[in-house]
RNA sequence: GUGAGUGUAGCUCAAUCGGUAGAGCACUGGACUGUGGAUCCGGGGGUCGUGGGUUCGAACCCCAUCACUCACCCCA
């Protein structure tokens, strides 16, 4: 009976594999250049963190998670999002009391969607917290920091901003947009009349095309924002023209968790499909205090991991592969415990190697080096223990050069983070 | 949760009117007794997704079912 893995739960393969290792250790160094510390928090957490810190109402929470019982003894949640657990760990440990924090993380999120091109439901994300600062300058750094991270990536992905305002405002314009929506549902579609109750702000998403042209005359949140909201998204906008990072005001952007409060961003690509969105953040300043830590501001982002090698792919950027610089055959019975002896001696100086452990015909051993990806190969035999020289064949000019085998590691290169 | 499309070799795909399954790549062996990529010759590999039905006969037609893909919804 063959046994298949789970419905929208991939295998990265080893052929793969470079391309996640590329995004990963490219996003460790810019993340680290703009003094983001790792945080690793459990992949299961309390369901109610979610249910308090994400939102009972929102899709992700009410329809998306994996939830199960622990023996009967907790309701346990496979985390669908990055931010709720980073905050529980930033408070249970008292991590406040040290002044602003800037947190990243990498890892597996879960949602119990049906999978479609660049939707799994098991997904990666790199997310990054920065607690403690509620000025708009940190919103304006990290944005430009997923600026630097696709810059370094060689990918190009649009920024969209909006802010979504607070509890100042938002509750008021939601009240007023929910009374207009209202007054108009007959002209709008029936998931509009439905979301209008559930999650107004979406209904100007809706893409039915009879609902554009009436949603266009609907009250707007950005003439009403309060003099606090609008004076932060003045300000980040300003930082943004200040750092050159091209952006586009689009006041429909919503974010899809409840915790979300005055900025709001996104970047997209069209190399996506439908799932257009490769990073999604904002700020989330009553979080930390509904989750029972002390009133802190926080903003972040979560950016998918899967969605950017699709878009790497899109692009036709190979994938790097690990290759060793040289591969030891051997010729015959002395020659077998010879390249196990020489390969330990190249491992310990650094060099990566490799043969073949099956031995056998030459040319099959030669086609496994070429199979590996070695630059060089090597032909050991009792001739070349005896005389302590042998020929370094370059695979790509197939050109012989004698070497003294003592010499042989200095005349190699190590490998990379040797 | 809803809709559409697609299921044939490890991968990408053919198979005319319904006549009992093929190619390329990959793998493997040989041509080539100390040398890989090219060329040539050979070999292994199939429950035609699964179950049922129609038919003398089904990869092909019908029904059911499962899987995958894309889209809606929602989002990374």
């Amino acid at each position: 009976m063959k046994i298949n893995g789970v419905k929208g739960m991939n295998d990265i393969l080893p052929a793969q594999v470079g391309r996640w290792q590329e995004i990963e250790r490219v996003a460790r160094d810019v993340f680290a250049l703009h003094g983001y510390r790792e945080v690793r928090t459990p992949v299961v957490e309390p369901y109610a963190l979610y249910a308090r810190g994400v939102g009972e109402a929102t899709d992700i929470v009410n329809k998306e998670m994996y939830v199960f019982e622990d023996k009967g003894e907790e309701k346990l949640a496979l985390r669908p999002e990055g931010t709720a657990g980073t905050v529980r760990a930033f408070i249970e440990h008292g991590a406040y009391v040290e002044g602003p924090q800037k947190w990243f993380y990498v890892g597996p999120m879960f949602r119990r969607e049906r999978p479609q091109k660049g939707r799994y439901r098991q997904f990666h994300q790199l997310g990054v917290e920065a607690f403690g600062i509620a000025e708009p300058a940190i919103d304006v750094e990290q944005i430009a920091m997923v600026a630097e991270l696709f810059r370094r990536l060689s990918v190009t992905a649009s920024l969209q901003v909006n802010s979504v305002g607070d509890a100042a405002c938002r509750p008021a314009y939601l009240e007023e947009l929910r009374a207009w929506l209202r007054a108009h549902g007959g002209a709008l579609c029936s998931d509009c009349r439905e979301r209008t109750e559930r999650n107004p702000l979406r209904v100007l998403d809706c893409k039915v095309p009879t609902c554009q042209p009436v949603l266009a005359e609907a009250p707007g949140l950005l003439e009403r924002l309060c003099d606090g909201c609008r004076t932060h998204f003045d300000a980040v906008r300003q930082g943004l023209e200040d750092l050159g990072v091209p952006y586009r005001v689009n006041p429909r952007l919503v974010r899809g968790l409840d915790y979300y409060v005055r900025t709001a961003y996104e970047f997209t690509s069209d190399a996506l499909g439908s799932q257009s969105a490769v990073v999604g953040g904002g700020r989330y300043d009553g979080l930390v205090e509904t989750l029972g830590g002390p009133p802190t501001p926080g903003i972040g982002f979560g950016m998918g991991e899967e969605r950017l090698a699709l878009i790497l792919e899109a692009a036709g950027r190979p994938v790097a592969e690990n290759r060793p610089e040289v591969f030891l055959i051997s010729a015959d019975d002395v020659g077998r415990r010879e390249v196990l002896r020489r390969a330990a001696a190249l491992r310990r100086a650094g060099i990566a190697c490799d043969l073949d452990a099956r031995g056998g015909k030459l040319a099959r051993q030669f086609k496994q080096a070429e199979r590996v990806g070695a630059r060089f190969a090597i032909v050991l035999g009792a001739a070349e223990a005896a005389s302590g020289q042998a020929k370094l064949k370059d695979m790509a000019t197939r050109e012989e050069t004698p070497v003294v085998l003592a010499d042989l590691a200095g005349r190699l290169r190590p490998a990379a983070g040797a």
